[in-house]
Formats: C-alpha cells, sequence, structure tokens
DNA sequence: TTGAAAGCGCTAACAC
DNA sequence: GTGTTAGCGCTTTCAA
C-alpha cells in the first residue's frame, strides 16, 4: 500500500480510503488510485486489515463431510447468503468424529471467525468450552440438541423417522427392516434408527431387524449389501427403511438384481430426498429435510446476529421435514 | 496473549515461544503457560502471527461446485493431504462461470493464500493477470490448459471420450447420442463432447445426435428428460453417452420406464465413476478419472513447491483416466 | 533460557 | 478532502 501511495503521490491513508466505497476520497484522486494499484498489481492485504478492524469477514462451517451432497447443500445455502454480504466460508470436515470436531474448532477458531456453524448436537467437554469462551455465535445444524449452545436451526431426526415408520405401517407393512444408523459416530444415524425402533414399539411391531452398515457415511454399495443380508437372513420382511437415499437406493438394486419386485413384494423408503430418491425406478419415498433451506436460514440467522437486530430470529428455529411419497413406498 | 503473559508472571515473548513445538523454553515454565492459558481461555491469534510471519496456511481452492461428488472428491483429496501438514483450504465455488472465478480469485488473493488451485485451464484475462503477479504457485486441475499459468494435474477431456466412442464402435454400435456438453461455461464438458464430435467423425459416422441439457452441472433429471428428447426425435439411436455418470443414469431410468432394454436395444455409457455407475442394474459402463487422486497429488505438488524441492514434480502431472466395462455398454 | 524493542500492513482517531 | 500518529497481536532480532 505504501508503494502505491508513493507511485500515485499520497499519502497511505489516502490509499486506504480510495478503497472503501463510501469514504470521502476525491473521485479524481481515487480513480487515479485504483489505476495506479491495478497497473503495480497490487493486492489489498486482508490479513492486516482484519487485524487492525478486529473483524475477519470468516463464517466458520463443520459438517461432517464435503462428499455428502445434502451436508454440501446446506453449505450451499449458506455460503450462498453470507458470501452476497461479504463473508466467506471457512470449511472443515469432521468426518463424523466429535475429537476430530474438536481438533477442527481450536484450528478454526485460530482464525478469529465471526461465528460458527456445527453440525449436530453433541460436542466433546472441550469443544463445548472453546465455542463458549470463544464469544462468538454459535449455530448448531441437522439437530435439536438438548442443550444448545446457543442458536439452533434443525429438525429432530427420531421423530421425522417415526413418521416414516407411521406411514409405512399404515400402508399396511408389519415386519420392517433398518439399515444403517449403528455406528455411533454418526449421531443423526442412531437418531434415526432410535426413531425407528420406538415407533415399531409404539406400533407394538418387533423392532429386531436392524442391519449396520458400520462407519459412516451410508453410501449406495453398502445398501446393496445390507440389502443382500436382509433377504439371506430376514425372508420374511416386507419393507425396508434406509438411513439416508443412498443406503435405500442401494437396497433397491440388490432386490432388482435379485428379482424381488418393489413395492410389490418388499417396500423401501430412505432419508434425505437426495436426487436419486427421485429419479430412480422405482421412485423412492423419503424424507426431505430440505437441507439448502437449512442452510439458507443459518445464513440469514448468522447476518441478523452480526449485522443487526439479533432478535429477528428466534433461539431455536425448527424445520418442517416433508414426507415425499413415491412408487417404491406408496 | 499479554494477558496470559501477565497471569503466568513472564513477557509476552516467552508465551509466544511456549506455544512454537520446537523453541528454548523451560519445560515448567511452557507448562505453566499453557496452563494458564487454558484456564483463561485463551486462543491463540493466527490473523496477527499471519501478519507478522507473512504466512498463511491456506491454500485457497477454487471448483465450479461442492455439489458435484467428483470436485468434493478432489478437494477432499487435496485437503486430506495439505492438512496433515498445518494448512487449511479456502474453498470457492465459481459456478463453472469465468467472470464468477475472476471475482473469486480476487477475494480470494486478498487472504493472501500460499498457493491457489484451479479447475480447468480457461480463466479471464484479468484472473491470469492477477494469478501471475500473485506470485504464488498455481495449479490448474482437471484439464490439460494449452498455455498453462503454473503447474497442471489433469487429463484431456476431449481425448479421454474419444476413447469413450471407439469403444461402442468397437463393440459394433453406430448410431450414438451425446447428451450434454452445450452450454459454453462448463468447458471440461463442451471439451468431452468436442472429443465425441471428433471420435464419431473419425470412424465416418455422424455426429449430429448431440442432445443439450442447458446450464451446468448435469443432473439426472436432466440426462431423464434428454433422453426422452433422444427417444422421441432419434429413434435409430444404438447407444447414448453422457457427458456425466449422473446424465448417463438419467437417461438409463427413461429406458427402464419406457420399458427399452440396456444395452440390448440401446448402450449407455458415462463419464466420472460415480458410485451410481456400479451400483445402478446395469452398471453403467463408465470413465473413471480419479478425482481424489487429481486432489492428493495436487496436495502433494503444493507442499512440494512450498516447503521442499519443487523440482520433485514436473510441472504437468498427467492423470491416466480409466475406461470401466459395465453391463450398460459392455 | 528469557526479555525489550521494533515492525508486519492496515485503519481509527484526530488534526489541518 | 487529505495527512499524521498510534496500535491491532503477534514474531524477529538483538541483548542479557
Amino acid at each position: 500500500m505504501k508503494d502505491v501511495a508513493v507511485a500515485a503521490g499520497v499519502s497511505v491513508m489516502t490509499v486506504s480510503r480510495a478503497f472503501k466505497e463510501d469514504s470521502s476520497v476525491k473521485r479524481e484522486t481515487r480513480d487515479h488510485i485504483r489505476q495506479t494499484a491495478e497497473a503495480l498489481g497490487y493486492v489489498f492485504d486482508g490479513t492486516a486489515s482484519n487485524l487492525r478492524m478486529k473483524r475477519s469477514d470468516f463464517v466458520a462451517v463443520i459438517i461432517p463431510s464435503v462428499n455428502s451432497a445434502n451436508f454440501a447443500d446446506t453449505v450451499r445455502g449458506l455460503s450462498d447468503v453470507v458470501e452476497a454480504r461479504g463473508r466467506q466460508i471457512l470449511l472443515g470436515n469432521s468426518d463424523y468424529d466429535v475429537s476430530r470436531e474438536e481438533k477442527l474448532i481450536d484450528q478454526l477458531l485460530r482464525r478469529r471467525p465471526e461465528a460458527i456453524v456445527l453440525t449436530g448436537g453433541r460436542h466433546t467437554s472441550r469443544a463445548r468450552k472453546l465455542l463458549v469462551s470463544a464469544g462468538i455465535p454459535v449455530i448448531e445444524t441437522w439437530d435439536l440438541p438438548e442443550e444448545p449452545i446457543g442458536h439452533v436451526v434443525g429438525f429432530s431426526n427420531a421423530a421425522t423417522m417415526e413418521a416414516m415408520v407411521a406411514h409405512l405401517v399404515t400402508s399396511g407393512r408389519r415386519r420392517i427392516a433398518f439399515i444403517g444408523g449403528d455406528a455411533s459416530s454418526d449421531t443423526r444415524g442412531a437418531d434415526r434408527r432410535r426413531g425407528f425402533v420406538r415407533a415399531m414399539q409404539a406400533h407394538g411391531l418387533a423392532a429386531d431387524h436392524l442391519v449396520g452398515i458400520g462407519t459412516p457415511p451410508a453410501s449406495m454399495t453398502k445398501g446393496a449389501e445390507a440389502m443382500k443380508q436382509v433377504l439371506r437372513n430376514l425372508p420374511d420382511v416386507d419393507a425396508v427403511v434406509g438411513v439416508s437415499d443412498l443406503a435405500a437406493f442401494g437396497a433397491l438394486t440388490e432386490c432388482m438384481r435379485q428379482g424381488i419386485l418393489v413395492p410389490d413384494q418388499i417396500a423401501i423408503a430412505g432419508f434425505g430426498a437426495y436426487e436419486i430418491a427421485s429419479v430412480s425406478v422405482p421412485a423412492l419415498t423419503t424424507i426431505d429435510v430440505r437441507p439448502r433451506e437449512i442452510g439458507h436460514r443459518t445464513g440469514r440467522m448468522v447476518l441478523s446476529i452480526l449485522d443487526g437486530d439479533g432478535a429477528a430470529f428466534p433461539q431455536i428455529s425448527k424445520i418442517e421435514p416433508m414426507l415425499t411419497l413415491a412408487e417404491s413406498a406408496p
């Protein structure tokens, strides 16, 4: 900046002002400075500015994995909103692991983000301490934590899965299997499984057809493998619910390979409203938790807390998941 | 840090040293300082450190979209490598738009990243100027640019598609349609389409069955719609190639809905080796461009340029895509 | 092994 | 409308 100032024949302060939109610099002076800067290949140093202004324009976001379309959608919705207002997303993958999440929180906080968005409501106790003492807005998403740290944009994974079971039972299914949700690290998957078990019991049905798929994320391939087990070991099953659409679609493909008719012999339902659910043949009955809306709403929440009236949003903003019926489990 | 220093009864300099791994501080002093810091809820300010050290530990990455599994895989591979060495990824989505890419480059460079990774080899001229004058390593990926700015980790989209066409022709297909690649903004898609046309002509076949799907990214839904057009307008087609597996799978589902046998009546091939390709029934013949390997290799390249002997990597590192044959086009 | 002074590149606050 | 001074929180440098 000093170089630009010398080259333009002004003080550094004037150069600084010339780069701010609404500051008092003569038009000609500003134009001249900007041209000089461009010619010199000068790029503004945000690092120094951040230090001085105590304002990083970063919003930290931790998701389990960028490789999951649903979490990617949430990040996308979030970044669309906050980037339009000059903020930048600082993204971290926790790999469905709370201790990795703790490390990430530590690392990200060093960058002095102005807010931090988390996926899920389970964290290590040190992570909670770090978050609280950071003194910035904390938003937990994709869940309704029992003890929220700050704000929340989410839904109950368990209750949502209960609605799905209710639908299957209403449509006449009785011997329903659940694929996924066994890994303790995927708390949302485990919650869905818990909701499944609870709903089955509430309907007086046996909830003993639980097929794990191991470490998250649930994939199509793992869903297909799990379905093989179901067909081998649980021949009386008349419906299968996947912890996600990916697992459900995998299960569907295994049925296709074995000549089992869906939904005539076995109904299949998923979770998440991935694109595959609407395109597959048969299309999958699923639950749309509106990941992008989670992101948008979180973004607007962050901005309203940061820039304006934090009171515009309630502390807990509930997403209403929608049951989407399709051919696989009408 | 000053607070910690006062609380621990030492100078700020000693506190600073206590947080570095390999500096000369007495064990007891260091332990005492770290405890004091933890108790005070002190979090190291990376911003100030970066300013002073002129070292941000950021690697900037621009991809067309996080919502594409393949690009997400590349980012994942890259971050696995560079984060293990203390760097953090600064991610931006260009939305397949070079002018948005230019804006992003400008924004990201303000954060003073130590290297920048781009997707593709087409950029605005101002973007090129910014990249060159930034004086940091620039790595272009997912393509083999005609005029590389710096390093490259990629493959030829056109040549790879030519290999796919060669396979289809060898297996007896003659009237082959191509779905996608019409949007000028998706240069990789357009390159694949160009490769398709070139290969068809080289085999003496008509390359006039081109069905566009509009703005990227190619989706399953758009692939299904395009297949509807193919079946309506081009009844003689005996094979279809999708610009990506998503489009190809969409096309497959449309065939299933219309009772058209794949591959007996129409063969279908995709591009990208998404999970859907191996799981779908029939499984899709596709091309594995190894997105994660692109990320890994790019990461290792960045680190070797930054930390050590930059000479360890050639300027252009070619990825060899692999043709993966499956049921849909054996 | 520890400390004091100087400064990274920018901007708030105050002159003029 | 523009310039001067001081300082954001850290680390380099030099001295003790």
